[in-house]
DNA sequence: TTGTACGCGTTATCAC
DNA sequence: GTGATAACGCGTACAA
């Protein structure tokens, strides 16, 4: 029985329900086949028979319903991207870059953000697997992913961002978080600086592992020892450490340090005690932020590019033979500094 | 024949073909149906057989596939988002919005960039309602909208935000720019400024001829009258422009004025000439910008909640009987001002 | 050139 | 309690 009996004609249209192929093919007088070749521009169809069909589409206002097309073909022809919250600008930018390569490529994409929490990456992956999601981009959670595995080995392209998985191989694009902030010390030890700080220090987060690292790697390198007040500082201890410069993990850090360090009702610019700023992650108006605020950065439509690239590859069967996957790849995005006059010890001008 | 002649076997597990419920169903040696029953917990199995479905499915690793599923029953318990550009902070502030109430309703998100071509949005759109999603919520490009008559029609549960559409009726969310814009310019006059400007003036974008006719009634209401070089002001001209104060449409306007501004290599803090600032859009480091930065404001996370839930009211048939639907609701979200001192005619300190 | 029969993986309707 | 069988809307052999 055909939905058509259903709804209710309005002006000669309908309302609330969807025609289908079946009633297409009955309005127009050929079969269904005949409807899903003009629908899908195949051959072998008499120009009349086919203005037929076309007409019967525009009158009942047929659209093909894909999802029912894609059961049929076995490709959904979506991604998903699973990230902490999109509402982080670096998440929003590497999203739209991922969109892009998706749009270019005729698929569409789910998001959704996990807050950190495995449970939630866990319930996204499954309900995006669960929907056959031809490929899968995850900034992942500290969690565990061995759970992923058998969705990789089932068929679903899975490429990790910004954080390596646990548990599991897969391609992985990764930032060179390390060397930014090797290179952010030591800008800032070639400023004169010798005693500095690292806030934002969180053996749990990946990127400030790194970061610290980093940190350890330039300190070294000068002959310098840092102390552990000034590796485990807090933005209330900062003002009364011996610091002269302190380097951000990230941008909440570096707010809360010049936050930490503004005198109250003195306006921006004045800061209780001359601490030169560093930070990871860059902001809007920095270059009219005072005191400057030099940072390190990257870019996140890169990181999204190369990712979705990554994705594709696998998708068009550069994969090995008969599920045995290609060996996972690991892509190093870049950082960069941009010094802006926090080398020096700064000060009231 | 199931697909599981398919595939190839590693260690009694498969790999490369996922098991569908016939798969379950034969090594379970039960029928179809009841594994559908065990899956769904539907009442009316035996304990024992249960325990025999369970562990077929778990030495299979199957997983319902949600695509067929959702094909039968008629939903897809898929949203979608379209907007102008995901990377916009406020964008994805929104997103983020909708994306939690979806999943607090077992949905999932489609989203999609628009880069406000209006042939994008039509695509984007049309690709989701191919797919069938439950509804749709869309930051409408300039362009006309009434193609998505038929499908609203269908029952395409749809909303726009932030701009009203084109050629449609249908529910939506707005942002008080108008009296946001007002009480901004009437801090100003409160604050002894005559000369007002008004920056990215765009007849072209809604946002901008709200701002505008704020701006408007501010000044109609202090008895002022604006020259037309005030109101067609460019970053450019700014600086030989007679104004006092300028109100900025828009982020990339508030930054074009600062660093119009701004002069070269004297560091942030100094202006060429002392222009009080006001913008629409807030930064994350305003309050350390100097000059002092007001701004008008908006939570797009409010927008998001409040369109996801006039969504999901339609959805859950809050509409009127057989596919009459319900008069269209317009939904306003209020504006802050966030006075930072550019109230008063700036200077250097 | 056009049509028939079947399958995709699931749910729904009925029997048994 | 359990199981054939028919849908859902579409693609694809293969026949006519």
């Amino acid at each position: 029985m055909s939905n058509l009996s259903h709804g209710m004609r309005i002006g000669g249209k309908l309302s609330g329900a969807r025609p289908t192929m079946k009633d297409v093919a009955s309005r127009a007088g050929v079969a269904l086949k005949t409807v899903s070749r003009v629908v899908n521009g195949e051959p072998g169809v008499t120009p009349a028979t086919a203005t037929r069909v076309l007409d019967a589409i525009k009158d009942l206002g047929f659209r093909r319903n894909e999802s029912a097309r894609l059961l049929r073909t076995g490709r959904t022809s979506a991604l998903g991207f699973i990230a902490d919250d999109f509402s982080d600008c670096d998440t929003a930018r590497l999203c739209r870059e991922i969109e892009e390569v998706a749009i270019e490529h005729g698929m569409l994409l789910f998001t959704g953000s996990t807050d950190r929490e495995p449970e939630r990456e866990q319930g996204l992956a499954m309900s995006l697997t669960a929907r056959r999601v031809d490929g899968l981009i995850i900034l992942p959670t500290p969690g565990e992913h061995a759970y992923l595995a058998a969705e990789i080995d089932a068929g679903t392209a899975t490429v990790f961002v910004l954080r390596p998985p646990t548990g599991v191989e897969a391609d992985t694009v990764l930032v060179d978080e390390r060397g930014g902030a090797r290179r952010a010390v030591a800008h800032l030890i070639a400023h004169g600086h010798r005693r500095i700080g690292f806030l934002g220090s969180d053996p749990r987060q990946y990127r400030s592992r790194q970061l610290m690292q980093g940190y350890a790697a330039a300190m070294a390198e000068a002959g310098l020892v840092a102390e552990d007040s000034w590796t485990t500082l807090t933005p209330q201890r900062l003002a009364d450490s011996p610091v002269t410069a302190v380097f951000c993990a990230g941008r909440e850090h570096t707010t809360a340090a010049l936050r930490a360090l503004a005198v109250p009702g003195a306006g921006p610019g004045a800061l209780s005690r001359p601490v030169a700023i560093v930070g990871f992650g860059d902001f809007d108006l920095a270059d009219f932020v005072r005191p400057g605020l030099t940072v390190v950065t990257y870019d996140p439509a890169e990181v999204g590019r190369k990712a979705a690239e990554l994705l594709f590859r696998r998708l068009d069967g550069e994969d090995g033979l008969d599920g045995l996957p290609a060996t996972s790849r690991r892509v190093e995005v870049p950082t960069r500094l941009i010094p802006r006059g926090s080398g020096e010890i700064p000060g009231p001008r």
